[in-house]
DNA sequence: AAAGGTAATTTGCATTCCGAATTAAAAAAT
DNA sequence: ATTTTTTAATTCGGAATGCAAATTACCTTT
């Protein structure tokens, strides 16, 4: 540490990685916590988020192809997390649905990220938030910046074209 | 959006989130492009950064079974990447190091997360790095606080000691 | 020397993921 | 109107990741 001058740069690559590997942990352990797979529990908020979705949709979102997006949600209708409704209007289509069940099981267990960090954000004073909230869009730019393509859906929701370069 | 005052802490998360995608995406990009899975480019980046690890210790970083890491090693070797060596100070232990392949095979695709990030870095006011990484750091604190157990290992390596609460 | 612990592996199994082929339905082209 | 093309979802076969439990080999304690 001390004969490494261990740069800025490297410093905040180890805070990212930290950041990222505390999410992935509590991902993983809240999925344990709600009965399901992280994957599983992926599709169903953002199935809930959405109140429904259509493979092709969660396939765009998720990244993934539609072949694994059936096999989850398979499982998540066996476990009688969601129901698949097929579409009025196209008969192609298949809407995928939170079943009451489903609603319960999520309500128990929020967000992990939201969990844990909301509390600690919230006692952040003022202008601390603000440069937060900067510096991490900061971040996020520098990062997407250079895949286009790959930015299409994330968090919160909305759907990406998912078009290619 | 007008109706919801969208605050700060849902600003942040969603930057957050849009950091964790970005880079899930680059790894599986730069795995690919090195001609190996994801999990397996973990394995070779740990080991090339400590120059040899047991498996315990990766599966100690990696947060996965030693079963897994067996696995891993082995395809691994089967590439040529990486070789087994047994310790002499202790024969139940093997050490896992580079092959001169599996060297050359890293150079060619450095650290994703680096690649693209560190230019962008580079490019800030220096008041502007200081914000950021204290800013990261922050997140990174705020997040591991709640599971000390679970942060041993990080991005550039120091083991921890797994214990639980 | 016996008992207990540790490091790695093997075995068997579930899950995730994909590409390619398939089926069904809609849209476009002739 | 009918053929062709495109699109949505699924099925199939296969690879990779991951685990728990059992196993083997080797320390460490007692």
């Amino acid at each position: 540490m001390t004969d490494k001058p261990h740069d800025r740069t490297d410093e905040s690559l180890i805070a990212l990685r930290r950041i990222l590997r505390a999410t992935e942990l509590y991902a993983r352990d809240l999925a344990q916590a709600v009965g399901v797979t992280p994957a599983q529990l992926r599709v169903i908020q953002i199935v809930d988020d959405k109140t429904s979705a259509t493979p092709k949709t969660l396939a765009n979102q998720m990244r993934v192809s539609q072949a694994t997006i059936t096999t989850l949600v398979d499982k998540l209708v066996a476990r009688g997390l969601v129901k698949r409704v097929s579409s009025e209007r196209d008969r192609r289509q298949i809407n995928v649905l939170m079943t009451d069940l489903g609603h319960n099981v999520l309500e128990k267990a929020p967000d992990a990220l939201q969990q844990r960090y909301v509390r600690a954000f919230a006692g952040l004073a003022d202008w601390e938030q603000a440069q937060l909230v900067s510096s991490l869009e900061r971040v996020a730019d520098m990062l997407d910046a250079q895949n286009i393509d790959a930015s299409p859906v994330l968090a919160t929701g909305e759907l990406g074209l998912g078009k290619k370069l």
